[in-house]
DNA sequence: CACGTTGTCGACAACGTTGTCATAAGCAAA
DNA sequence: TTTGCTTATGACAACGTTGTCGACAACGTG
């Protein structure tokens, strides 16, 4: 396992003074070459560059962003729920490569939805000034987030709404998404439907559901509570709640998931039950294999592309203008019709 | 999608020295309280957390990082290849919390494999001062990061070594994953066993390679060099290069597939041949829902948590001390055995 | 040639913080 | 009271950079 020794020669980085000595000249002088200011012979900025060639100089753009006019980084905060989630890492690629193409990088966190750790994760982002924030907020309140914003640091909440706070918003159309799932069981025939979601705390829980709810009251026979399951937190707990569910009397003949999360307990449950081929389901959140499933799994799809470039497209317009009006963006999903949502409540099972 | 405007009121942050003027000390002193350094009166010190609630201070660690002793930012650097894939996402989250710990913040991007992305996302970071960076290598060089390391910026390669530098590194057990593989689909009675890999220039491409090779060759009939495909840097073309290899006469009755992106490609070929139940398959890398494709796909799993801990822990361990010796950490990989690769090679299928 | 204008460049202050040092205040021992 | 030591505090330099300004040379114009 070991392998070899270091040299330790560990040298402090060159700074533009030693460059400036290196050319010859000011070091005010060399730090107009690093910023294409004018009025420089080109002999001169010529002797600066191989200067800076030779000593391999970087500048320390932390020394420069204390003393710049306007303070930035060049760097922004991202917090999300957790990024080993599908979801949240497709969205921090989108808003990175957003970022990056306009010279800026990006610090990430995972709050796990606890809003201590959420607060933490914005406490040390605004103390290494950060030009803006995206927040899939945890929390019950970001009223805290005022304070920044007023000194400059503007927010920009993701998936979900901060509370108490305004700022621009990107979600998506959770509500929405759930009615089309429910009507696309109603048209194979389905009325027996349940619902497993997570906390009713989490915003897009509660959106999800209601729109569940709303899309059933539509129907004659109106829903069955015992069929909503929620506070549903892990995997596990989403395969427990899913065999409870179906143990019912009548059970349910089709299955809505409410998260990714949720899914994958659910999915396992209806495997141990012997029920995947017979019980229609949908799935909120595509998964990368969902397709590949058999039945292959239906699933209402964010566009995460679109709330990355949205939320990215949001924060850097307001790093711009930081008058402009709050905007709320709200992302359509799309039903990906596959099997799994067409399986039809069999006649045994229809009332 | 308007909202409302917003009131403009943006007042600078606060500096210690507005916290001084308002407890009525010198600003030092300030600096003192927020250090928690010694020889501070404890009225004084009251008056100046007084004053800090009151503003909302928050310190500004870009200006203390440069100033202080060992001008260290308590920032790492992260680059991956791509964010988006589950393997990178769980490495980061794992290097992530393991940096929260010891109250590190990670900056990370992603490099798509194109070695000038990897060049200039390091160079900003260490633009940035970062104390450390941990690299999953895209160049065919990472010499350059040597003029980094001895100005102090250690550097971690994970997943595969840095080339022409030497460093700490973090590597799973490709190839004897890959020979575990082999060996599991022999015993299940296929001697004809296609593999499926990326470009060879990748490390962990040729070394899985290796492994499979190496087993191959201890059968007694060696490999037949139509069912090796490589260079597959997509699912797209993982796919089409399933459909290929299962056109060849004799076709292979089993297949591996090398990394968890042609997997996907490879197992919809599969799907679109029909063969899903017919041709035995194993892939590198877990998949979120692997264990519930039918058949349940067996996997060399990676484990991304020793993989990331080792990773961090190697990077924080030579920020304290620099002089050590270099280590490589080999990770063992793990053959989870579901259904796919025991699929028997059936009687006409063997030789 | 005198003059103003422009271009080039360096000296120096400043950013917000920590490190160094001097000094004042407090207190025990002489 | 004086001495000596410790504790508390502030004045100031310093970190590496950018902003401001003035010095000076080169230039064009009358």
């Amino acid at each position: 396992m070991v392998q070899d020794g270091t040299e330790d020669r560990v040298t402090r980085a060159p700074t533009i003074k030693d460059v400036a000595e290196r050319a010859g000249v000011g070091f005010k002088t060399v730090s107009r070459v690093l910023n294409d200011e004018p009025n420089v012979r080109s002999g001169t900025r010529e002797k600066v560059l191989a200067a800076v060639e030779e000593l391999g100089y970087r500048r320390n753009s932390i020394a420069s962003s204390i003393r710049r006019r306007n303070q930035r980084t060049a760097s922004i905060g991202l917090v999300v729920e957790d990024l080993a989630n599908p979801f949240a890492s497709t969205l921090t690629r989108i808003i990175q490569d957003y970022a990056l193409e306009r010279s800026h990088l990006v610090l990430v966190g995972s709050s796990d939805g606890e809003p201590e750790r959420e607060r933490e994760l914005v406490g040390e982002f605004c103390s290494r000034r950060v030009d803006g924030l995206i927040v899939v907020p945890a929390g019950a309140d970001q009223s805290y987030l005022e304070a920044e914003r007023d000194r400059g640091i503007p927010v920009v909440f993701v998936d979900r709404p901060g509370k108490h706070i305004k700022a621009d918003t990107v979600v998506s159309e959770n509500a929405g998404g759930i009615s089309d799932a429910v009507h696309h069981l109603v048209e194979a025939g389905h009325r027996r439907i349940a619902y497993l979601g997570d906390r009713q705390a989490v915003y897009t829980a509660a959106q999800r559901l209601s729109g569940y709810r709303a899309a059933i009251a539509g129907l004659d026979g109106g829903a069955d509570r015992r069929y909503i399951r929620t506070g549903l937190r892990d995997s596990p707990q989403a395969y427990q709640a899913a065999l409870e569910v179906f143990a019912l009397e009548p059970a349910p003949t089709a299955l809505i998931c409410g998260n990714n999360i949720i899914t994958i307990g659910a999915v396992h449950a209806l495997q141990h039950l012997g029920l995947r081929d017979r019980i229609a389901c949908i799935a909120f959140d595509d998964l990368e294999l969902a397709d590949l499933l058999r039945p292959a799994l239906t699933v209402v799809a964010q566009d995460s592309e679109a709330i990355g470039t949205g939320a990215a497209h949001l924060l850097f317009g307001r790093l711009e203008d930081q008058s402009a009006p709050y905007r709320r963006i709200t992302v359509p999903v799309r039903l990906i019709e596959r099997e799994s949502g067409k399986i039809p409540a069999s006649d045994h099972q229809r009332r």
